[in-house]
RNA sequence: GGGCGCGUAGCUCAAUUGGCAGAGCAACUGACUCUUAAUCAGUAGGUUGAAGGUUCGAUUCCUUCCGCGCUCACCA
């Protein structure tokens, strides 16, 4: 073989070669007995002895991450499902033409073999092949084998290598798949019924940020990929639907940070005849079952409600709950002089001041005076609190301005039912007793449309079908967005979000000068 | 988008003040029938992210661009 040829041509010959020896070079089935997982399970207690007096005839599959060869025998680990198992090929056993093929692998290869469970002179549980059957050729050389694939963004953009090599990985979207589960399974149990609603829409409604725009050719008109499912949700409910709720997708045009990527999956969910303090009620359980099954081992049939987060631990059976006031006051840094009373919230002047003793010995908060004082508190809340928010914690009555969905309070019309839970200092959760007087929501929207023209692209728009489907009596009901992602991130100790989204969006690969011209000629 | 940092072999990393681009793993050849980070002997592998500049000389210094990371602002 001429010395300049690289790993894939060489291994391109090997796949040739082993054609030559009998072998179906991609085949489309292999039939085993057991998986790699399987016989760990079953027969990792089981002596040498025991193996001996009842042997395991075994067929499984697997793909080759280490290869020792030694003359006329060799070893190799195949892993399948996230886990290794020892085999031993000897000459004798696999015979000439088995042998040949043995010498042809590589790293990476998918083979299956036949043979039976013993005993290394170590004690390591191995199958004895008397037969090896090729599956499929890695043509690309795996990372090194010490230290595996750690560079970010290749992790990222060969998802599939990073899965290979790092079983943690792999645990992380173990996990989220289980959470996930959890989360249906908890809204079934509680008699909700799972929909799904429109992604593209002609009016991005149902939270606060900037959408992506799509357009479909043939009706001539641009949609929007949604920001949330919020206002369809609802309009099932005027339907009729009294429990429903949806995971799914949402797209936000915005940057993309440790907690931020642009399309996110969310839990919603709404429920007829409950206020907020049914749904806060109803989310933490939610939430503390998930912590439950994701965390549920050999150890722990149940599941666990502590979870690691960093170099702190997060207890998801102690809940705290706190109104955005009293959690301002509560944070409110000794540097920024005395702790505000209830009353300062009551007036644009007082909140003010709040915001100039807080900005005196913080780094800057943004203060636009022209802004409704409500959006003002609430930014003083994530300036004050949120940092502090590690172990679960519900803030609830948000501010009649930020929140145009939401039912106010009877007593105070500034403020309105609605609660987002913290936890891991990321908002994880968002709920509130549904805004369903027509009349009330066309005037929130019309305030919204006053924001909007102030220069906040994010303000919402009108939606003329939403207001009319209230009008046609939408009962009391209280609904919850819940963030899937942040949520996963907690339960798997990541702190970034790109850990537990498969595929983050990343800037498309930048083809190199020579492949370009490949193209180009 | 702003600020800071990084980019060297397939992978993980070196390279003294600006002075011959190196190691381990992976690969290739050979030895080895219980190894496990197998071992032993040998071989090959590089437009140092790209383009320009300064210099006798640039992986190193400067400029621009590309990609990534961290961070700040908007957003969950």
């Amino acid at each position: 073989m001429a010395l300049d040829e690289n790993i894939y041509e060489l291994r391109r010959q090997k796949l040739t070669a082993i054609e030559a020896l009998g072998q179906t070079t991609y085949r489309s089935k292999y039939e085993f007995t057991h998986t790699i997982p399987q016989i760990l399970a079953d027969y990792s207690e089981k002596t040498a002895e025991q193996l001996e007096n009842s042997r395991v005839n075994v067929r499984v599959a697997g793909r080759i991450m280490a290869i020792r060869l030694m003359g006329k025998a060799g070893f190799c680990h195949l892993q399948q499902g996230g886990q290794r198992l020892q085999i031993y090929v000897k000459k004798d056993a696999v015979g000439e033409k088995g042998f040949e093929l043995y010498k042809l692998l590589d790293l990476g290869d998918h083979i299956g073999v036949a043979g039976y469970l013993f005993r290394t002179r170590t004690g390591e549980l191995t199958i004895h092949v008397d037969e090896i059957t090729f599956l499929s050729k890695d043509l690309l050389p795996l990372p090194e084998k010490w230290h595996g694939l750690t560079d970010v963004e290749l992790r990222y953009r060969q998802r599939y290598v990073d899965l290979v090599m790092n079983p943690e990985v792999r645990e992380v979207f173990l996990k989220r798949s289980k959470l996930v589960q959890s989360l249906r399974r908890t809204m079934e149990a509680h008699g909700f019924v799972e929909v799904e609603t429109p992604m593209m829409q002609p009016i991005a409604g149902g939270a606060v940020a900037r959408p992506f725009v799509t357009h479909h050719n043939t009706l001539d008109m641009d949609l929007y990929l949604r920001i949330a499912p919020e206002l369809y949700l609802k309009r099932l409910v005027v339907g009729g639907f009294d429990r429903v709720y949806e995971i799914n997708r949402n797209f936000r045009n915005e940057g993309l940070g440790w907690r931020w990527n642009p399309e996110f999956t969310m839990l919603e969910y709404y429920q007829a005849y409950a206020d907020f303090h049914d749904m806060m009620d109803l989310t933490q359980e939610l939430i503390m079952q998930a912590a439950k099954d994701v965390t549920k081992d050999k150890e722990h049939p149940d599941g666990i409600t502590r979870t690691k987060w960093g170099d702190q631990e997060i207890d998801w059976g102690n809940w705290q709950r706190l109104t955005m006031r009293e959690a301002i006051i509560k944070f409110w840094p000794d540097s920024s002089g005395a702790k505000p009373g209830m009353s300062d919230f009551a007036s644009s002047d007082g909140v003010k001041k709040l915001v100039e003793h807080f900005n005196r010995s913080h780094s800057h908060m943004a203060y636009d005076p022209g802004e409704p004082v409500g959006k003002t508190i609430a930014a003083l809340f994530e300036a004050v609190a949120e940092e502090h928010l590690t172990q679960p914690t519900i803030i609830y009555e948000f501010p009649t301005a930020i929140s145009p969905l939401s039912k106010q309070k009877p007593d105070e019309p500034d403020w309105t039912e609605r609660f987002e839970i913290y936890a891991g200092q990321m908002e994880i959760a968002n709920g509130f007793s549904e805004l369903n007087d027509p009349e009330d929501q066309r005037r929130r929207f019309e305030a919204q449309l006053k924001e909007r023209e102030r220069g906040d692209e994010e303000a919402h728009q009108m939606d003329e079908d939403y207001v009319r489907a209230l009008s046609y009596g939408m009962p009391p009901a209280g609904g919850v967005g819940v963030g899937v992602d942040r949520l996963a991130m907690l339960l798997t100790d990541s702190h970034t979000i790109r850990d537990v989204i498969l595929f983050p969006l990343l800037r498309p690969e930048k083809s190199s000068p020579s492949s370009e011209n490949q193209a180009e000629s």
